[in-house]
RNA sequence: GUCCCUAUCGUCUAGCCUGGCCCAGGACACCGGCCUUUCACGCCGGCGACGGGGGUUCGAAUCCCCCUGGGGACGCCA
């Protein structure tokens, strides 16, 4: 059998979206798992939505997610000569006509055939047109067939079948020589070579129309395989409506490429009951006899638990990494202050995005901290000053500075102070964080460092009130 | 309106092809408990679904038909 090569090919109108994203995906995954090839190729037809920056954000959007392709980008902006030629082989042979109903006239049709309740459809007025208006703008359209039927077997909603009198006489080519892309995409995906085309299941409906131009084009017909939508919590169409939809948006929102790719294949895909797939068993496990066939509702709340999921378990190193950008987005710099990667340690437990993340980490890279109201108002009291004093005592004195160094020496104070734990850690808390809410103390002390430890403790002891 | 797709917990889904192992399993969310140094994590438990109606069969979530619901397409967008 022949090498598998699929593509995916999204319109740079706007960033990669959930959907888009989840179709590469497929796509990718599939590629690689039958070694085949992925193409990718640019649908960038209408220039006049068509921009240099929406091509950039889907192919940094590609990268992020980890998709990279074998072949293209191929652009079909570039390729407009051979769109002509192929338009003018379907002239010649008959397969295509030239309209010259204006787009006034269609829109007038299109409405009165709504009025009366029929499917708006060309009604082919161009097709057998003997005087030809010199001159006059006109569009190539494609002679459908109207008798017959129109089947293929998608890979995953099964045979699909459409009565050719259903179909209509496709545009091919746009009064000002652009092709378009029912036209186009048969055009390239058969000098590509694609045998398998995965696309949003939107598509449907554009397949037999598609169907019989490849076989007009006397090119082979390939397979399909169309994914279900992706829908919104209110079952509508994902739009921005329901919030990010960008898959870079979620990146800024301090969400982990894998945790993304995790749980756009778990919707509409399936392996039995495992939810966690690293990309390596992805390639290894991906089949599209496992892809539903019906909508999916996009849930955020699934993707953050992933997310919190892929930080838990995630490098420290790496983390630690990306933990300097969410920083830095914050205005904070991590040049002097602990190492990211020991404060990673410290909160990957606790946080369930990056971005969260950074807020916690603040603490370890200001240079004075600062103090909740509240929390300052009901721990640093003057009530504390015995506890202070005694861990002071107890932390200076200190040679071992670790976790565990430090939790011994606070045992000594409790015996000291007669109080328990919890009593002297809330305290110290506020003075080291400034807040009441962080991981251990003793791990905070040891990865903040003597130095910068102790001076928030005597600064705080020094403005008990 | 016409055509196409689709239908298991609130959501993602397993099971359906090859009927009995399913008074339906897992995950997210939610609720309760445990743990505890605050907040989390974690652990344990709970809530919760085969859209409806007809068949076929000893037996149907699983097979067939109808209805209903949901989605999509119907562009000189892709």
């Amino acid at each position: 059998m022949s090498q598998l090569r699929v593509r995916f090919a999204p319109s740079p109108t706007g960033y990669l979206h959930i959907g888009g994203a989840r179709t590469a995906l497929f796509n990718y995954l599939l590629a690689r798992k039958e070694q085949g090839c992925f193409v990718l190729r640019i649908e960038d037809t209408d220039v006049a939505r068509s921009t240099e920056q929406s091509v950039e954000a889907i192919l940094q959007a590609m990268q992020w997610l980890g998709l990279s392709c074998d072949e293209g980008p191929y652009y079909q902006s570039q390729r407009f000569p051979l769109y002509r030629d192929k338009v003018q082989a379907m002239l010649a042979s008959g397969g295509a006509y030239r309209c010259y109903c204006t787009a006034e006239e269609l829109e007038a049709k299109r409405q009165l055939a709504e009025q009366q309740k029929r499917k708006p459809k060309y009604d082919g007025t161009c097709r057998n047109r003997s005087e030809v208006p010199a001159g006059s703008p006109y569009v190539v359209r494609f002679h459908t067939p109207r008798e017959g039927e129109t089947c293929f077997a998608d890979r995953i909603k099964g045979t699909i079948c459409f009565q050719n009198q259903e179909l209509d006489d496709l545009i091919l080519q746009r009064s000002d020589g652009t092709p378009t892309y029912n036209f186009v995409v048969v055009v390239d995906d058969a000098e590509m070579g694609i045998n398998l085309v995965i696309r949003g299941d939107d598509h449907i409906n554009n397949t037999p129309r598609q169907i019989l131009l490849y076989q007009a084009l006397g090119y082979a017909v390939p397979e399909f395989a169309h994914v279900p939508m992706i829908l919104g919590a209110d079952q509508k169409r994902l739009s921005k409506r329901h919030g990010a939809t960008s898959v870079m948006a979620y990146r800024d929102l301090g969400y982990l490429p894998e945790a993304m790719v995790n749980y756009l294949v778990r919707l509409g895909w399936s392996h039995g009951d495992q939810e966690i797939f690293s990309m390596e068993e992805l390639i290894e496990m991906f089949s599209l006899d496992q892809v539903g066939r019906s909508a999916g509702v996009f849930n955020p709340e699934k993707l953050l638990w992933l997310n919190s999921h892929y930080i838990k378990t995630g490098d420290p190193q790496r983390l630690g990494d990306l933990l300097r950008d969410y920083l830095a987005a914050l205005g904070h710099r991590c040049d002097d202050g602990p190492e990211p990667a020991e404060v990673v340690k410290t909160l990957q437990d606790r946080c369930k995005t990056m971005v969260e993340m950074a807020e916690q980490a603040v603490y370890y890279y200001r240079r004075e901290v600062v103090f909740d109201a509240q929390a300052e108002a009901k721990f640093l009291t003057s009530a504390q000053q015995p506890v202070f004093a005694a861990t002071l005592e107890q932390l200076s004195a200190l040679n071992n500075w670790t976790a565990g160094g430090v939790e011994d020496a606070l045992g000594r104070v409790m015996e000291e102070t007669g109080l328990k734990f919890g009593k002297i850690a809330q305290p110290l808390r506020v003075a080291l964080t400034g807040n009441t809410v962080s991981p251990s103390i003793c791990e905070v002390m040891a990865v903040m460092g003597r130095d910068r430890s102790l001076a928030r403790i005597s600064r705080a002891a020094a403005r008990l009130a």
